[in-house]
DNA sequence: ACAGGAATATGTACTTTTCACACATTACAG
DNA sequence: CTGTAATGTGTGAAAAGTACATATTCCTGT
């Protein structure tokens, strides 16, 4: 904002320009069951009724827009040191019912096994992303732009390992990337590109409790770390 | 925005959360001169003295947000229809000397040489963004995330043509591409990929009064329609 | 103990894309 | 009409991506 004072703006009232509401709003994303899923709570709206719709929260009076999502991270889940990404920025008008609310959408990756997680309230449960048809608000575009973005960024940034535990296997890894991708994907070519890429350390180690020959682990490279908290604007994604 | 009744929400007072102004950034690229422009304005405010800053302004009660910065185009520059992408939106506590504001931040191509472009204010001019040090606000860091975002776009999208007229030839169009990236290209090979991503039309007709061979003028293929008002969260980056 | 099943691990030929690079052509200027 | 400065075009080499088949290992069931 450059210019607090052109004529335009003073004509208007301080009343008016403090009435927009900001929020946040989380498309938190997990993998589980061979599927992407996202977290969600049923809306408390009467107009929602039955319907469900993002983790959000507004954003407290001084609090850093950016450390809004990170709480209700933490929140919602008992995480901290998630991966958090902004997406856009939803302000239209008649999006929210109660008033006037624009709301800023992070994507975040986040291990649903992780011993930290828990979910904190009986509303909040998992859905596969393949299956939402309609959420409260402007959720399901919200989702959409998020999902969008994710896959954008899954080609070319190490940011998948944040979804998986700290052990894995290349054969969750290719599956994590099917799911998001939405496409199936040549063993041997997926493999072969990731190698290249030197984002994995072969921990010499075997899976176990597999009904079939177990597969090496990897874990991630220690200096992808992909789920710090720089500044989102900078380029959170690191490029290897 | 989901919950609007967390136990969190209700414990503040509405005055609080509706204590946070919401405004829009823009940073107007042009091309002049072989080199990347943009429009900035005098800071006004006593803190920022001496120092520019991006043309912004708040977002009216009535308005949605992404209309917003549509609305500083033209009343800045006297241009409507422009190419437009949101960027990012910032928000730390203490970005604003005058108190609580986040700013969303939008891109934009204009061709300063249209007919209708016209600047309204004579505080507001010109700068090339490579010789930019310091900005009022943080304005310098919302340039340099707006700038990464069009190099990241322009190699893959067909945007560049708002910096030019209707006619132009291809080593205008090179320079343009040069000037952004910040790096030299290869004539054949430009042409080359050019010709194979199907953007151009060949008007079959000549540059006029340079001092050398002239080149052949080229347009932008008519359904690109780049500047259009999609939404923006869409996809407005047309791929071809 | 062993055979069968199921998933892992790996290499090679082919295609497509990217990159580096040189010479002939055209219009203007003097 | 000659020199200059830019346009216009093609080819070969390297790199990246894609398609594809066989041998191996471990677990399971008999």
């Amino acid at each position: 904002m450059g210019q607090l004072k052109t004529a335009a703006t003073e004509r208007r009232s301080h009343q008016d320009f403090f009435n927009i509401a900001v929020s946040v709003d989380c498309v938190i994303f997990s993998y589980q069951d061979k599927a992407l899923k996202v977290l969600l709570i049923k809306s408390d709206l009467k107009e929602f009724e039955g319907l469900y719709s993002l983790l959000g929260d507004l954003v407290g009076p001084d609090e850093d827009l950016e450390e809004a999502p990170y709480r209700v991270l933490q929140e919602r889940t008992g995480l901290h040191d998630v991966y958090l990404e902004q997406v856009h920025t939803f302000g239209n008008i008649g999006r929210h019912p109660s008033g006037r609310v624009i709301t800023t959408a992070y994507f975040s990756l986040v291990n649903s096994k992780s011993s930290n997680f828990q979910i904190t309230h009986d509303d909040v449960s998992w859905h596969p992303v393949n299956s939402l048809k309609k959420l409260a608000f402007d959720h399901k575009i919200i989702l959409d732009t998020c999902l969008k973005q994710l896959r954008d960024a899954v080609m070319e940034h190490p940011i998948v390992f944040n979804l998986l535990p700290e052990k894995f296997s290349l054969r969750e890894l290719q599956d994590i990337y099917e799911a998001i991708l939405g496409i199936e994907l040549d063993r041997r070519n997926f493999r072969k590109r990731l190698m290249v890429k030197d984002w994995l350390v072969d921990l010499a180690e075997m899976e176990e409790d597999v009904p079939h020959r177990p597969g090496k682990l990897y874990k991630a490279r220690p200096s992808l770390k992909k789920n710090g908290r720089a500044p989102l604007h900078i380029d959170q994604r690191l490029v290897v």
